[in-house]
DNA sequence: CTGTATCCGGGCCGATACTG
DNA sequence: CAGTATCGGCCCGGATACAG
């Protein structure tokens, strides 16, 4: 069984490094932001709590079931809460929780370095685009 | 044609939503923040410059598909700087730039909210996903 | 050593229909 | 109003093979 070793080894390796990312509390923050939804939700709910319907039309973009997925995450995840009111038909509000807030504040620092760079990025972008015989 | 206006409303309401999306500095970040190997790559590089197979070893998860797509797309933003030296067999480092550097920094605000915090959400998950009857 | 080209399976996500 | 259930297309990304 020499031939596969090297393989195998390899196989293993990666095995325990996915495990050691599913742990890590870095990778697991970029995954939540991942979802397209989640920072936008954030947004909407972070100086006034909302009800579905509010949230529907102010993301504008969202189709029910990633409203839906992206809140049941947040909810689960304790950065918002979800409060039912048992009136007919029932009313739902959703709001930012503490933890949810302190998030939000990081997130506002992502979106600073972006309107501070974004554009060199897009210059870089194109530069990198263009034609580059020229001159 | 009264029928379909609704509709057809929404539906550019959503299209020019998008648009607006695609253009927004902070989405582009998180687009960009949110492929997977982005980050990891940033890190590995931030202190020092590093080879092609540097990286592949030292991310250990990637697929050599995804580290150069991954490269590519962070030498285009301007973020990595590629260098090929012409020995034989070729010689190609990359380093961070200022621009990705000062982005690294922001990252680095993520981690540590992700340090401090994660438990916290891991402890809400946990809560949420028990039975809840029990008592 | 540093890639490029291709195939292909899984999962994300939107659209649609239905429910309490 | 606030969801759940299901189907189907698309794209991400891994594996593999090949190349300068």
């Amino acid at each position: 069984m020499p031939t596969q070793t090297a393989q195998q080894r390899r196989l293993e390796a990666k095995v325990a490094y996915d495990a050691y990312l599913a742990t890590c509390p870095s990778r697991q923050l970029l995954a939540t932001l991942s979802d397209k939804w989640v920072v936008l939700v954030l947004s909407a709910l972070h100086d006034r709590p909302a009800r579905y319907s509010d949230l529907r039309r102010r993301i504008a973009g969202v189709s029910q079931k990633m409203l839906t997925q992206t809140l049941r995450g947040l909810e689960r995840d304790g950065l918002v809460r979800r409060t039912v009111v048992a009136t007919v038909p029932v009313t739902v509000t959703y709001e930012i929780t503490f933890l949810g807030l302190s998030l939000h504040k990081v997130v506002a620092q992502l979106k600073s370095w972006a309107e501070s760079n974004m554009q060199s990025v897009t210059i870089a972008r194109h530069a990198y685009d263009a034609p580059e015989g020229v001159d």
